[in-house]
DNA sequence: AGTGTAGGCCAACGTCTGTTGACTTTCGGA
DNA sequence: TCCGAAAGTCAACAGACGTTGGCCTACACT
């Protein structure tokens, strides 16, 4: 039998802790039901990752890849973060992960914080240059964007699901427009 | 020491049963804590609820009450029913503990899938006729409703959680006009 | 050919969980 | 006064979990 790499059997890891994690939340993904999955013993994963938070830690890590809006024509930028966004949930289980796993855990909670202040502020601030004003405008966008992330792949509510995404970016673009510029 | 009776009891537990429930999500909340918030044997959990997911649905069932939003002026749809839901978070734990637990289990979102059918689709569909207009509508609002709920008192995100009552009627108000309206 | 080391496996630990059944105590009605 | 049902306690079960340490084994280098 051939043997992997150290850093082969790391990633098969970290991808099986992520299918896991998106699919089930913190609690219910367990370390013996990722390792099963990346064909390993469970004792291999501590060796990597230390423990489980170390893992989770390791899983949750993504970026927004977030297009300077600022640049864009100013009536152009709700529409746009709505097709951005839509596009990044379906291809990064990271994001997944993260949502499953805030509601029932502190640490991601406080991740979940760190990402929205160092990839979302900074993009909302080049829009609106008032600080306070910035950090409104920064939540309401949140809610709206969460709100359908959460209904859609999360509770997978049928009438939520059943959106295409240009009928989404139809309805939510004028929304995140108005919150980031009226 | 005086004894109580059985629906005494059934009530105390259910009480602690929906804190913990609300705070911690299904997984964490364990009967032996909340058996000892109630000041009872775990045991007297089971003879009351039968097991754990008979103790969450007795915990998770509420009541939205809907105002008739048909009824009222029709620009102030929005409005009314943005202040009526912040309200009924605030006061009634058992939203909170669907939405967290619904995150997790599957039963829970069958129910809240459930709720939504037989509380709030009946009140849209007296404002859009039309059935399949009426899911897409009730789809987006259930968006920003619980978008608000999830980054307001789960994530307690500080930017959204810093917001006032008055702040948020007057924002979401318009979103959730145009949703059921436009 | 020999050997050190990195990759991997196995068995077990302590703990916590939902759940069960048998036992004890209280109290209201015949 | 007695007695049976109701309210409550206690101890234990079986399973799952994260985590640990010891042991094996294949491979690369001398």
């Amino acid at each position: 039998m051939a043997r992997r790499s150290s850093a082969e059997t790391k990633a098969t890891i970290l991808a099986a802790a992520r299918e896991r994690f998106a699919a089930e939340g913190y609690d219910r993904a367990t370390i013996r039901a990722i390792a099963a999955d990346a064909a390993i013993d469970p004792s291999m994963v501590m060796r990597y990752f230390g423990n489980k938070e170390g893992l989770f830690t390791a899983a949750a890590d993504f970026d927004l890849r977030l297009p300077d809006v600022a640049a864009l024509p100013r009536d152009q930028v709700g529409t746009t973060l709505a097709r951005h966004f839509l596009l990044r949930w379906e291809e990064d289980e990271g994001m997944m992960v993260l949502l499953r796993t805030a509601v029932t855990s502190e640490v991601a909670v406080e991740r979940m914080r760190q990402i929205m202040a160092e990839q979302l502020a900074p993009v909302v601030r080049r829009l609106v240059p008032d600080p306070e004003e910035a950090a409104l405008r920064m939540g309401l966008v949140i809610t709206q964007i969460l709100g359908m992330a959460l209904c859609r792949y999360v509770l997978r509510l049928p009438p939520v699901a059943a959106l295409t995404h240009d009928q989404i970016v139809t309805w939510l673009g004028p929304t995140l427009q108005r919150y980031l510029t009226a």
